[in-house]
DNA sequence: CCTACCGATCGGTAGG
DNA sequence: CCTACCGATCGGTAGG
């Protein structure tokens, strides 16, 4: 999903021993630093919230000076809505993509349901998955205007939920109404930000399974 | 909690026609100061997040002085603490009064679920329910020690479930595996939280009934 | 609980 | 993008 382009790093003589890497000329010119300052946001956002992250704290994640992430973003809240919004639209292209594979419209509605719910799992749990998170429990940080614009997007998403939800329970295969049975999947997966750790217990895969089980009635 | 000897007011001329009562005599001795501080952070930390409430937010909520929540509290984490705390505490004791209703050891553990969903459901969004949303979505705000403290009660309060699941997933009432169960099945309903509307939609008994319909095969 | 206040921190900017 | 900086705000405290 990122660019990385990652440059060797002639440094002429080794000065320092701690800290991060100092920008090589290879990083600056990347016009990357716009990357770097969204992956630090993101990350900080998610693990300490917006309002008690720093833009100091972002500008020294990404290895800039406090200053300098104003060169980029016109203010803190611009770099929260660019986090969403990427995370947003990488979301919607991933799903959109995997209902695009050869023999899905053919699939059963259960197995349709099953991909969403991986991919979901996969944008929220993944590697590089801070900005759906970030965008799931920080928008109440955000200014009206822009919480509007992202509303767009979320309501485009869960349209993608809605025509499988609608054929599983003609089958009977969900028993609960639709829109209601859209927001507790929806929080059923969500939640998982919250407790799921890489390291240790289910995997991604295992977790898709369990929610399967869980949702429909045969499968 | 602390003495409050709280002089009587010998206003002797009315001289405000706006912002919120003065206090009388009757709330002033109360010792529910302390009470009201809490309610308030409750309701603010709910509303903006821990991070963006200020302590001054807090105060003028309660018709206080900025300096005087410290009165109360030692700081701005004990607050969040005490809120979280008494959150817990009284969604701990409301299962338990729930589940000492006489003959619910004899009910079906379907019926049995649908008492911890239903109780679920009040505490977060029934009336009065800004502490337990505030634990949920505000736990990475507090400090480690705190936290740990915090991590005995919500143990307690999810073991209540287990039995429950057990009963359920041995009947082939619920098929997924029981601990994944329940952490997806609390998610679905904590998420509820970002999109319940009180005043529209679904009544909490609809939702309870909907819950139990997405998760059960049979009930 | 209020008054008056402090030290630290924060988002943001000018000017290069 | 960095340097140097400003104005505002914030958690917290002394002293009554």
């Amino acid at each position: 999903m990122q660019a990385d382009i990652a440059p060797t790093e002639p440094e002429t003589a080794p000065k320092r021993t701690r800290g991060r890497p100092r920008k090589t000329m290879d990083e600056r010119d990347d016009g990357n630093r716009r990357q770097a300052l969204l992956a630090a946001a993101a990350h900080l956002f998610r693990r300490k919230g917006f309002a008690a992250t720093t833009t100091r704290d972002i500008a020294a994640a990404a290895d800039m000076q406090s200053g300098s992430p104003f060169y980029h973003f016109k203010s803190k809240d611009a770099l929260l809505f660019a986090v969403m919004e990427e995370g947003m639209r990488s979301a919607l292209a991933r799903q959109r993509a995997a209902a695009q594979e050869p023999g899905y419209a053919d699939l059963a509605p259960a197995e349709q349901l099953r991909r969403l719910v991986g991919v979901h799992f996969e944008v929220l749990l993944g590697p590089g998955s801070d900005f759906v998170p970030v965008m799931l429990y920080e928008s109440r940080s955000l200014p009206p205007r822009q919480h509007k614009a992202l509303g767009l997007l979320i309501a485009e998403y869960e349209s993608l939920w809605l025509p499988v939800l609608i054929a599983l329970h003609e089958r009977g295969e969900l028993r609960a109404p639709v829109r209601l049975a859209r927001l507790l999947i929806l929080g059923a997966l969500n939640w998982s930000v919250q407790w799921f750790d890489p390291k240790k217990g289910a995997s991604l895969q295992e977790l898709t399974d369990a929610a399967m089980a869980l949702f429909l009635k045969e499968s």
